[in-house]
DNA sequence: TGACAATGTTAGAATACTCTAATATATTCT
DNA sequence: AGAATATATTAGAGTATTCTAACATTGTCA
């Protein structure tokens, strides 16, 4: 029953189109991922046939409880890792975001779980100016561009 | 002439064979990857229709020199964060390693850059107690397992 | 209410990626 | 060299994802 990477964008985009809307379309779907409406359809079918989602004849869309659930994972993942591409690493709220739909997937919850603490220390290392110095990573080295000098 | 993800992984594997066998054939990249042969071959002649890999007819696998470019970018990436999340993060090697290669796709040049920073940050503070006292993240807070309280 | 616009669906096609089964070529070993 | 093994290729199939073109249904407003 694992779901593709794609499955799981549909299922955030819907989840996240449900803040706004209280019903959602076909339409809203498409234009939200910049898709046409038959690819729409056919990624909601195969989302149909795996429980994620109901959708009757030229009607609205909605998710399970399933589908929601796995909606919330994918888009808490996103939601950490946006935050520690904009705290911690200091990238502008686009990049951040961009950077986040891409990496979404596939990551473990380990991973999730320890990004978590990461921005929790990095947070309280910018309110203690004596214990560690820094807002972003890209303030404490604003001028070298790139050249901390690894080769691994 | 964007490369897909599969195109990319097929890249780096041969770009680490090529590490450990001077001449890399068909059954060496199946093995590698867990693949079929035909499958291999199908994703070899796509590589030689963009012009990332040389191979003749039951011959040996060779990367082009834009072969070899795009696989050393990936390469890179995938060593960065295989970095990141074993030295900052904390994670197993088998978990560091199992994470960057979900990851090394698509993410930004940007964020790599950063990384780098934020590692060579991490490394000169596990060396300096006085400024900042960390080793990993999970070593800062090895008791409280992930409630660090966020909501966003 | 009927026409026009918006939305939804189906049909048919293309690409990427994977497989199994069958066949062809190379390599190795006796 | 010839047989056995390993490797490579082709053929054919299936799924996921996307598109365009054509058609169906719904919604709106004059």
């Amino acid at each position: 029953m694992k779901l593709t990477i794609k499955e799981e964008d549909y299922l955030e985009t819907i989840y996240r189109l449900s803040a706004n809307l209280d019903s959602i379309r076909i339409s809203d779907i498409a234009r939200s991922r910049g898709v046409t409406m038959p690819t729409v359809i056919s990624a909601i079918s195969r989302l149909k046939e795996s429980g994620m989602v109901n959708q009757s004849y030229y009607g609205k869309v909605y998710l399970t409880a399933a589908g929601k659930e796995a909606a919330t994972e994918v888009y808490e993942t996103h939601s950490i890792l946006r935050l520690f591409f904009g705290e911690v690493l200091g990238l502008s709220m686009e990049a951040s975001e961009e950077n986040a739909c891409k990496v979404e997937h596939g990551i473990s919850r380990e991973v999730i779980e320890r990004l978590k603490k990461l921005i929790y220390f990095m947070r309280n290392c910018s309110s203690k100016a004596e214990n560690c110095r820094f807002r972003n990573i890209d303030n404490v080295f604003p001028q070298s561009d790139g050249e901390t000098g690894f080769n691994q």
